[in-house]
DNA sequence: GTGGTCTAGACCACC
DNA sequence: GTGGTCTAGACCACG
């Protein structure tokens, strides 16, 4: 359900971060669902525990996955979610980056917003 | 017209890159206009003139500029560009990553395609 | 393998960028093959970890090396290699100008045809 | 009869040197027609005079040109050409390096000896 | 004056 | 360990 790619430019614990993120907005993972256990994880993804546990603690930090002593790593209660300005901020920063490099490619505004409406359906 | 933080986790050359395609695409810099040389943005953004020499050379490569040897540096001719299909794959993926962080926060479809329209008609 | 003249007034960058090329087409360098680190390298030919970064990074923006974060540098995949028409006609205006020069020295476009010959079986 | 491209990577002087070079070894210019003086081609490039005595100066080095006290700039008899080792072994470095761009981009030997012979053909 | 290259030495994130 | 970024300061060719 994840795959991840070593020779991209994105640290590997940020593409397991995003792919998990994935998975639970497109309801493959649920609220109260197991999570594989950190050395399963880096087993079936070929990388170090290392890697997955840092994925884990950011996923945890940001409430999408909860942590039980002795037990197990669990999806959260979806419920828990919060907007957070500062980040909502930073990610509208970022699209705007995206956007001016559309548009240096001589894209249209309205075929830019066509590209991500198109991207809003498909998830 | 330019501004940098350097506390960002970005690099500063990206920064600068950002920041001239933004102005070239909101038509603050216009095709022919002179770039301040290396040195002259240097000091005005207190970093060292390698770190613009950098973005310059960056911006070079995406055809935004072009250096003449012993004259200076200008804003290149628009009508070069051309769609770079790998590029445009690239950005999408960064556009479906920012569209699941969204989702995470809780917002909906529309929200966020809102959110993206006004971001496109603010350049 | 790597050799490098710095009374050359070749950038002792692009010294290291046409050698490492020269060994791949020559088969020395075969693709998925690590490349030595660039402190390593550096150390090797007497030149400052920045030189070789910079021959490195233009490598891969010419998809002969990819670099994994943390781990290392390699040769990439032949196969994504594509035709450069804009390259292509520039190195048509180089060769054009070489053949000038032999022709000014008074070779006749034979001898100049059979040097080449001699030089592309020779690689 | 002279064209310079003030975007070149190559130096103005270089681009005239390589010109007038090709003029004299395509018969445009014979032995002993005069050059024009270093003022009018400067005008007519719309370079400065400096950049055009550069030129001169190299082509009088290369024996191509001959400058007479007090008369004008003359084409030099070609019969005092004479094979230049040391030049013909830098030409070959050179021409080695384009044949290695061209196999980078996956041209065979044959379609770069067929390239390279219409090359001279057309001169 | 311009940009291009190089060194020496530093700090950082990632694995 | 790896590569990526940045600074400070130097030298060079070009116009």
């Amino acid at each position: 359900m994840i795959k991840i790619d070593s020779r991209s430019s994105k640290p590997l614990y940020e593409q397991i971060v995003d792919n998990i993120k994935e998975n639970v907005i497109k309801g493959y993972l649920k609220s109260g669902d197991e999570m594989p256990s950190v050395r399963k994880m880096a087993i079936s993804l070929s990388v170090t525990p290392n890697t997955v546990s840092k994925a884990y603690q950011e996923l945890e930090r940001q409430k999408i996955i909860e942590t039980i002593r002795g037990k197990g790593t669990y999806v959260a209660d979806t419920s828990n979610i919060k907007v957070d300005d500062e980040k909502t901020e930073q990610i509208q920063k970022e699209l705007k980056k995206q956007i001016i490099e559309l548009k240096c490619m001589g894209l249209t505004k309205q075929e830019i917003i066509d590209i991500f409406t198109e991207l809003c359906n498909s998830l």
